[in-house]
DNA sequence: TCGATTTCTGAAATCGTTACCACAAAGCAG
DNA sequence: CTGCTTTGTGGTAACGATTTCAGAAATCGA
């Protein structure tokens, strides 16, 4: 009961297998006559041409793969989404290579040079020269998504731009004094925007000529429950904010937890701007900077089907836009303020 | 700057290809200080075998695969979440088959044949008897989420009684006019789940010697905007219902979307419940059967990995219990009843 | 009509790995 | 010392496709 193979079909159609080949692949002449019997052969028996079998032998592999640190995560929930929709009609399946340690991400690395994919998106993560340089001998083209690097494409997001949207909105709205709540910037994986976004913030309110206090800023491991535990340090403190950045919408909800936690209402008595957009933000009407997550999924993998289709290409360094989108969790500073 | 084959790390060590090929599979007999030159010279070469050509000649792919249908919904989303969870620490990647239309399905299932995956996991639609007969020749162990087969492994939720936990639970509350939001049951990818949670709502309320008003069953597509219009049809009839039961939280946040812009208050005027627990239903308070999502794709996973490394089980059907998730989209009539 | 091109097809080599066998050396019981 | 099992290693042949290459048949231009 094996299935079938194409010398299986080359004789029941009385031919020879590369003509089978060239039917699969629409390469060199076959006449029309020959072809049809091919395919009713072909038809007949249900055979399906191997994967491996193939990819051995041309070098190429189908599907496309995408390295992913911690895929459960909203934010790359997102991203995935945007890949998958850009990969939409084409009828590649994506690999996804999900990375929670630094360990993880070094075999997933090495798997990919074995299964030397048709495509790679890498997300946040950096990969050293070595491996680039590897995959390129191997004509495995790469899209980098929230990182770049000069030898390959990346898709990137404008953090500084962004951060200072929100943050004109939020002096626009009155507020002078703001917080910050982050990610640790030293971090394994080398992640980056949270210190981006919060260099983005404090550029803008230098240019307001204000500066970041460095008592409102918190940094720690990304998750809401831990920004919700500084959020209620920050607004415990003598001289509380009245405002709140958070380097993305999960910390933002942690940080909306505490204010509600504290007795307070979010967008009256303090205002918290989020960042990312991700799904629930607009249930949760949260003020947040749009980082266009599915977007730069999508992009990636436009880039990525144009590498493939045309290898010789340079490398694309595409910066998308943040925008603003302003829920009630912002609002103007009132009698609040003495 | 080909990557280096077996042949060049065996040459470099002095042995044969056979003789590398065991150090690397951890086959047969070698002698430690074979062993030792073997790996250094692995080492030296940075050399990965290549999975095309070990997957031709031993028949199995090391990846895994999981044909999911709308792969951006978020029911889909926690299914795939917990499918990753269920295979962390096995380095195997997932490869998703995102299914939108019926061809997708078609092509995906022509493909999988192809490349005869290690093991599949299939979310929610019905695979031919012919394509099962095919993976079981080919060694693919198979395991259905939300669908049963008797011939592979399945992981279903308890749907009926889900239903009924839920319609207890608005019973108790004192309601007795219950509507029902779902979806179409004739659909192109047979989902069951709707119907399913219909009947259990039925026949619970059978027990309590109601019946299901068929003036207050909707049904249509699958979408949050479809459940509002709906339920907004529903609000305007002359004998409202008192509680609405939605066949999915997707369903369910339209319906309340429906009961905010008829200007009530879910949970005092009308009580929602919704069915699957998707992330952000605890964030809209929203109460909900647990569907247990993640939690099949854990299973799920779990099977695949037993039956991979022991392939000659029979399969397994594992039935996950539904539990109800109170929160303060429902509440107990009062004077709104005359 | 003849030679040159274009179509059409098959034999053989090849991709990189592992399975199967054969065989040698070493260890061991009697 | 003989015969057996346990180790250790390599030669060879697959796995199933595609890519030469060569040659036959059909078509075409003059």
């Amino acid at each position: 009961m094996k299935p079938p193979t194409i010398t299986e079909v080359a004789q029941l159609a009385g031919v020879s297998p590369p003509t089978v080949s060239r039917v699969l692949n629409g390469n060199g002449y076959v006449k029309e006559e020959t072809r049809i019997r091919v395919e009713a052969a072909i038809e007949s028996l249900d055979y399906r041409p191997s994967a491996p079998a193939r990819s051995l032998r041309t070098g190429r592999n189908s599907a496309l793969a995408c390295v992913v640190p911690f895929v459960a995560h909203p934010s790359a929930v997102d991203h995935v989404r945007g890949v998958v929709e850009g990969l939409h009609g084409t009828n590649t399946p994506l690999s996804l290579y999900d990375v929670e340690t630094v360990d993880d991400l070094a075999s997933h690395v090495s798997h990919l040079h074995s299964v030397a994919p048709a495509g790679l998106i890498v997300v946040a993560l950096r990969l050293s020269d070595a491996d680039l340089v590897q995959f390129a001998a191997k004509q495995v083209p790469v899209v980098l998504i929230d990182a770049a690097h000069p030898a390959v494409s990346s898709v990137t997001l404008d953090e500084h731009a962004g951060a200072a949207l929100a943050t004109k909105h939020l002096l626009e709205l009155g507020h002078r004094r703001v917080a910050f709540v982050g990610d640790d910037e030293e971090n394994v994986f080398g992640f980056t925007s949270s210190r981006e976004r919060r260099l983005g913030l404090e550029l803008a309110l230098a240019e307001a000529g204000l500066e970041l206090d460095p008592a409102l800023v918190r940094r720690g491991p990304h998750s809401r429950a831990v920004a919700a535990s500084q959020t209620g340090e920050i607004l415990a403190m003598d001289a509380p904010p009245t405002a709140i950045l958070a380097a993305s919408d999960t910390q933002a909800l942690g940080a909306l937890d505490a204010v509600r936690a504290a007795g307070l209402v979010p967008g009256r008595d303090v205002s918290v701007v989020g960042f990312d957009n991700i799904e629930v933000a607009a249930d949760l009407e949260l003020t947040t900077v749009d980082g266009q997550l599915r977007q730069a999924g999508v992009v990636a993998a436009e880039i990525l089907r144009s590498q493939i289709a045309n290898p010789d290409q340079p490398p694309r360094a595409e910066v998308l836009e943040a925008s603003l989108i302003v829920r009630s969790s912002t609002g103007s500073i009132e009698e609040e303020v003495v």
